[in-house]
DNA sequence: CCGGACTCCTGGTTGC
DNA sequence: TGCAACCAGGAGTCCG
């Protein structure tokens, strides 16, 4: 499942490929990576073959490659199961393949791009870049721009989202997972931030104090952090390897997937819940409704 | 505004 | 051993 760590490591990982790079060749083996494309699979590879592309963007888990020259991008989406992988021509295609580009870089010459994607919840698109109401002149495709800024964008206001936190009457881990309050953050990484600032996840927001919204947002960021510094070491920079779940760091989670093992803060057990169609994974002592007026 | 249910989807795992 | 049921969930939509 990525999630803003693991998308920025395909982004960073992408740049020196892609960026000035020219577009030889568009192969579609899979419709159905494109639904958020509109229109038809042959409209996708007309609109990219021939196309230069610039550096690569990213907000949240939004990725997005502006096309030079004009005001559209190609869209990506990772979904639950997206890769992207930079590979040598000839190099023999993953099964899951559902859509290849031959690129020439100006660094690295002809290479291949590949989205595999099991699940095909990802997808990706030619889309238009659209103005942002909040910063002039920044420029994200229409399919983002709903999507709130990530905790990681230097543009990111946190009294703003303290402010919408407030306003919201719904339990944290439903915000910090609603993208249009705070874009990038998962079912992972939400349980690890909760844990980390000792909230439950379905307390109210509006029973969260300030302090308490400050600690979390730190801890998310702290957390997101951490993933990105593992993440940015693992891939093979030199062999272009961009693996969108290379980033997984299994051995440095507290609560996620961690049910049936002792909290590392008091040695309970971390239990999992049921919550959004989706598991919570939390410690029941050292996480607890509270500050709400229980009925 | 809110929450729940539903959709998309398939490889790996579990259960009979 | 073989097959079916189940599970993982990001994001969008619809409905009460």
């Amino acid at each position: 499942m990525p999630e803003l760590p693991e998308v920025e490591v395909v982004r960073s990982g992408l740049a020196p490929a892609v960026t000035g790079s020219t577009v030889l060749a568009v192969t579609v083996f899979d419709e159905r990576s494109l639904k958020r494309h509109d229109g038809p699979a042959e409209d996708f590879v007309e609109r990219l073959t021939g196309a230069r592309l610039a550096g690569p963007q990213r907000r949240g888990k939004f990725l997005w490659i502006p096309i030079v020259g004009g005001r559209e991008a190609l869209v990506v989406h990772l979904g639950m199961s997206g890769q992207v992988l930079l590979r040598e021509p000839g190099t023999e295609l993953d099964r899951l393949t559902r859509i290849s580009f031959d690129v020439e870089s100006p660094l690295h010459g002809i290479l291949r791009i590949d989205f595999v994607d099991q699940r095909i919840f990802g997808s990706m698109a030619i889309d238009d870049l659209v103005e942002t109401p909040d910063v002039v002149g920044q420029l994200v495709p229409t399919q983002v721009a709903h999507i709130a800024r990530d905790p990681m964008d230097p543009d990111f206001d946190d009294a703003k989202f303290f402010a919408a936190l407030g306003r919201r009457n719904t339990g944290v881990k439903r915000a910090l997972l609603d993208q249009t309050l705070i874009s990038g953050v998962g079912n992972i990484y939400a349980d690890e931030a909760l844990w980390a600032a000792r909230i439950h996840y379905d307390q109210p927001t509006g029973a969260l104090s300030r302090p308490r919204a400050r600690t979390l947002l730190a801890e998310v960021r702290l957390v997101l952090g951490r993933a990105l510094a593992e993440g940015g070491t693992s891939f093979d920079a030199q062999y272009l390897n961009v693996n969108g779940e290379s980033g997984y760091f299994s051995h440095s989670l507290n609560a996620y997937g961690q049910q049936g093992l002792p909290c590392p803060r008091c040695g309970r057990p971390i239990v999992r819940e049921q919550f959004m169609n989706r598991g919570s994974h939390f410690c029941r002592y050292c996480q607890r409704v509270r500050g709400a007026a229980r009925i």
